[in-house]
DNA sequence: CTAGCATTTGTACGACTGTCCAAATGAGGC
DNA sequence: GCCTCATTTGGACAGTCGTACAAATGCTAG
C-alpha cells in the first residue's frame, strides 16, 4: 500500500540493459524496442515505468550518482587527511578519478559502464543529459578543485579549474576509446587494462597539476 | 569535358552546412533535410553530390585532413630542428595540437570547427567515423609519437603513448564542452578563448610528459 | 474465492528518417 | 538555334522512431 518504489526486477533489466546500450552505441543510437528485446521487456513497459525515453535516462543517472559521489566524497575526505602536500595531491587525483574507472561498484552496475555512458552521451550533447550531469556533478567537482587549491597555494584558480578539466577529458576519452591507446602502441599498452589506465592517468595528471603557472616564462 | 570535380558553389555551400551542423550537434542528430535547408539546397542534390550521408561526412574529412594534416607535418619538421630537448618538447607539443585550435585554417573552413566535428563525431562510434579518423590521423599521430620519444628517451614508450593519448582527449573535451571551463572556474578562465586554451594545454602536456616513468615510486 | 490494482501485452499512430528517381531546368559548345 | 549534359527539383518510397492506449494478465489483500 505505502512502498512507494518497490523494484520489480524487469525495471532493473530494464535499466541495466539501456545502460549497455547507451554506453556502447550512445543515447540517441539506441531504440526503446533494441532495449525491450535485449531486457526482455515489452516496448510499452519502458513508457510505464519511465514515462519517455529521456526519464530512462534520468533514471540510468539517478541510479548511480548517488552512490558514485558519496564514494568519492569519502575517498576526498580521507585524502584530505594526508599531512603532506605531495602525497595528498595524489591521492586526491586518484579519488577524483577512481570511482569513474574502478570496474565493480558499491551499488548495482559497474562504475566504469556507468562513466563510459556519462562520456558518451555528454559527447551527443544532448539537452537533458548536460543538466542533469552539471547538477550532479558540478558541485562534488567544485569540492575537488577546492581540495586541490588547498594543496597548490600558489596556483591560480583557474590554471587548476583548467587542468582539473584536462583530466575529466582524459578520463572520458580513454573510456570511449580504450582500445585507440592499444592500437597506437602496437599492443606494448592495453587500453582496456583499469589498473594501467588509472596509474598512467594519475601520474601524469600530478605532473600536471605540479605544472608552474601561466605568468612567467622559464630560463 | 574533362574537369571532373569543377566546384560549383552549391556543392561547397553543402560542405560548409553539414559542417556547421554536425560539428554543433553530431552526426546523427542531424538530418539531411536540415542540412538542405541550411545550405538552401534541395534535398535531392544532396544525394546527387555525394550519394549519401555518409559520402557527405566523408567528402568533409577529405576537404580538411589534408591541409590540416600537411600543416602538422611542416610545423613538426620545424619543431624537430630545436636542439634544445625542453624547447623541442614543447614545440612539438604545439605543433601536435596547434592546428586543431586555431580558428582559421588556410583552405576553407576553420580548423577548429572541424576538429570539434571530429570529437563530436569520434564519441558517437559512428563506424564509418572511426576509419576514416583512423586511416588520415594515425600515421601523423605515429610521427608525432616518434619525435616525442626523441625528446624523452629514458621514457617507455607505452607511456609516451599514453600521455598523447591523454592530450588527445584533453583538446577533445575541451572542443565539445568549452562552456564547462567556464562555468567550472565561475567566468575566471575562459574556455572559448583559443589561445588560452592553447597556452594551458602545452603547459600542462608539457609538464605530463616530463613526468618519471612507471617503475618505481618517489621517497 | 474474489475484487482491485499494478503490470504487461499488442497494436496503432503520426512524424521523421535516408534513399531513390523521373521530370524540369539551365548553361555552354557546335 | 539546337543539342547535350550536368545540375536541380519535387515527390514518393519503405522503414524506423518515440509515444499512447485499450485490453489482457497476474499478483495480493480481504
Amino acid at each position: 500500500m505505502l512502498m512507494p518504489q518497490r523494484q520489480t526486477s524487469m525495471r532493473e533489466a530494464i535499466l541495466d540493459a539501456a545502460e549497455e546500450l547507451f554506453s556502447k552505441n550512445g543515447f540517441r543510437a539506441v531504440s526503446m524496442r533494441e532495449i525491450a528485446q535485449a531486457s526482455g521487456a515489452n516496448l510499452g513497459s519502458i513508457s510505464y515505468h519511465f514515462g519517455s525515453k529521456d526519464g530512462l535516462l534520468r533514471a540510468i543517472y539517478e541510479r548511480h550518482s548517488g552512490p558514485m559521489n558519496r564514494r568519492r566524497s569519502e575517498l576526498l575526505t580521507e585524502a584530505q587527511r594526508i599531512r603532506d602536500p605531495d602525497d595528498r595531491l595524489e591521492a586526491i587525483v586518484r579519488a577524483f578519478i577512481l570511482p569513474s574507472l574502478s570496474q565493480s561498484e558499491g551499488s548495482v552496475g559497474g562504475g566504469a559502464r556507468f562513466a563510459r555512458l556519462r562520456a558518451v552521451v555528454m559527447a551527443e550533447r544532448h539537452e537533458e543529459a548536460q543538466k542533469i550531469i552539471a547538477e550532479t556533478f558540478n558541485p562534488i567537482n567544485l569540492a575537488f578543485i577546492d581540495a586541490l587549491q588547498a594543496c597548490l597555494p600558489q596556483l591560480p584558480r583557474a590554471d587548476i579549474v583548467w587542468r582539473t578539466h584536462f583530466l575529466l577529458g582524459a578520463v572520458s576519452y580513454t573510456l570511449i576509446n580504450p582500445w585507440r591507446v592499444t592500437r597506437l602502441s602496437g599492443g606494448e599498452a592495453d587500453g582496456e587494462n583499469t589498473e594501467e589506465a588509472l596509474t598512467q592517468i594519475v601520474r601524469a595528471a600530478v605532473a600536471a597539476f605540479r605544472a608552474p603557472a601561466g605568468s612567467d616564462a622559464a630560463p
